[in-house]
DNA sequence: TATGCCCTTTAACCTATGTTGTAGCCCCAC
DNA sequence: GTGGGGCTACAACATAGGTTAAAGGGCATA
């Protein structure tokens, strides 16, 4: 609750660092930052920090610790939609939704902070390239999204397994916490389940397949990959969506002004099939 | 291309109606979308919008017509990840992302606007309300995307098709396509399919089905829901997702300045499973 | 009127994945 | 330590959905 220091001292915090891939902050955007951030909330595992169909509330940023987005039918059935890493936000469009379509329960504790929706408003209005950053990064939240549907429509269980692996693997090496090809997966069968499109018998199959095959190691909650480029090549996976090619100067150049003819006439283009 | 009028009429296009319902427009605003939209261009059906891989180009505004978001494996399988319907965007991620990491092919012939990427910084720099409205109907986008992948993951064929038909439904009633429970849907078999993770053979087996239980009657392009009901109840459909309750007042509210207490200390909450 | 292409439809067969059931392990509570 | 709950493991069997193949319809072009 006192982490968050005084605004002389910004404290770099996850949602600070991914940000910066996108800009080079300035000192009012980091003391704002860190404004929202002050109001800092441990929870348990197995916690829901938001429930599907009720109202939202504050909007949080994760700021440690690992949760799980996800959907339910009313039999019970499920599906994981995305991890929750340090520097994500949840719930960022309470402002203007009715209700979550969605619940968010954290994997291990965590540590988010909270603020209330207004704040949002308020960002977009006096901090526009605070809020294009946030806008960019949601919509490369989408693009996961998506890449996520192409395994569950388009790959076998296999493939989809592996490509998930890989996918933890260079999103947590963004954030420095894969060191010599392993990391910790706080996640039981069943939720990787949940999040592949499969059942329990046949994720633990499918993992045993890639660890017979050598390709991962599993001990406990520790998963080591040991030949990341053949299980990149299992899951056919190409890191374009990640989107981690990022270039904050061509964003603050658009943002200083440097633009070009706002002139109509853009070539014509679009090429037959 | 001189369809779009002078500042002082400004046209009502899909775009402008689907902003309109999260804000009330200003008339600046409506003049800078107008603006925005001036350099029109039209595409014959089966053109690429978009490539997957290649650099991205133009911001693009679908006006009139339908194309399909998708991706494909080096294999060439493939998944439509979503339909663009009118007043939809494609691209307005230019300026960051570096390449596309998904392709937009038209179905129909369609009308769409042109502009360069800059004019979105340009529009988060000097329209913060037009701002959050594209970016909150990105998010609604995202959440179409999310229950795609619910229905992929755990919905069976039958509950998938009847889910997918209904929210055509509904989103296209939301701008008027629907007539009397029928529309028409620009789709072969083959695009159903890939949206739906399914072969070719098992889409036309289950659309069958439904043809036979007098839920719905094809004729060509032609589609005609009988029971809407009882089709969502097969899809186990729950338009939360859709977010098609929309509140504009309350963001006017917010953009207005009338904001809460900017405090510290919300109520901590967080239930265990 | 004929030709061909694209799309739909259906049948027969196949396989990836789901389901059910049982067992063992580990860790925590008592 | 003992019991129980949650997780992993794996075998045996069931099935939804995939694959292959072939025929037919609609529509444009010649």
């Amino acid at each position: 609750m006192t982490r968050a220091s005084a605004r002389n001292v910004p404290e770099v915090t996850p949602l600070w660092l991914k940000l910066s891939s996108y800009l080079i902050l300035k000192d009012e955007e980091k003391d704002y930052l860190s404004d929202l951030e002050k109001n800092i909330v441990r929870q348990t595992a197995r916690t829901d920090l938001l429930q599907q169909g009720e109202k939202y509330r504050d909007v949080r940023v994760m700021r440690e610790g690992w949760a799980i987005r996800h959907k339910a039918l009313p039999d019970g059935r499920r599906q994981v939609v995305n991890f929750v890493l340090p520097g994500d936000i949840i719930g960022m469009y309470s402002t203007l939704f009715e209700s979550a379509d969605h619940s968010v329960t954290t994997l291990t504790a965590v540590e988010v902070a909270c603020f209330p929706p207004e704040r949002i408003v308020e960002l977009f209005q006096s901090f526009p390239r605070l809020a294009a950053a946030l806008a960019w990064s949601g919509a490369r939240e989408e693009a996961i999204v998506a890449e996520r549907l192409l395994s569950l429509g388009r790959r076998t269980a296999l493939e989809r397994t592996a490509h998930l692996i890989v996918e933890l693997l260079r999103r947590l090496s963004t954030v420095n916490l894969v060191e010599n090809g392993h990391f910790t997966l706080p996640v039981t069968q069943e939720i990787l389940a949940d999040a592949l499109g499969l059942s329990i018998v046949h994720i633990n199959r499918t993992l045993r397949r890639l660890r017979d095959s050598g390709l991962i190691e599993l001990n406990g909650q520790r998963i080591t990959v040991n030949d990341v480029r053949q299980l990149a090549s299992v899951g056919q996976f190409d890191e374009l969506y990640l989107h981690l090619i990022r270039a904050p100067k061509r964003l603050e150049r658009a943002f200083s002004g440097d633009r070009r003819a706002r002139s109509g006439d853009d070539k014509v283009e679009g090429r037959k099939m």
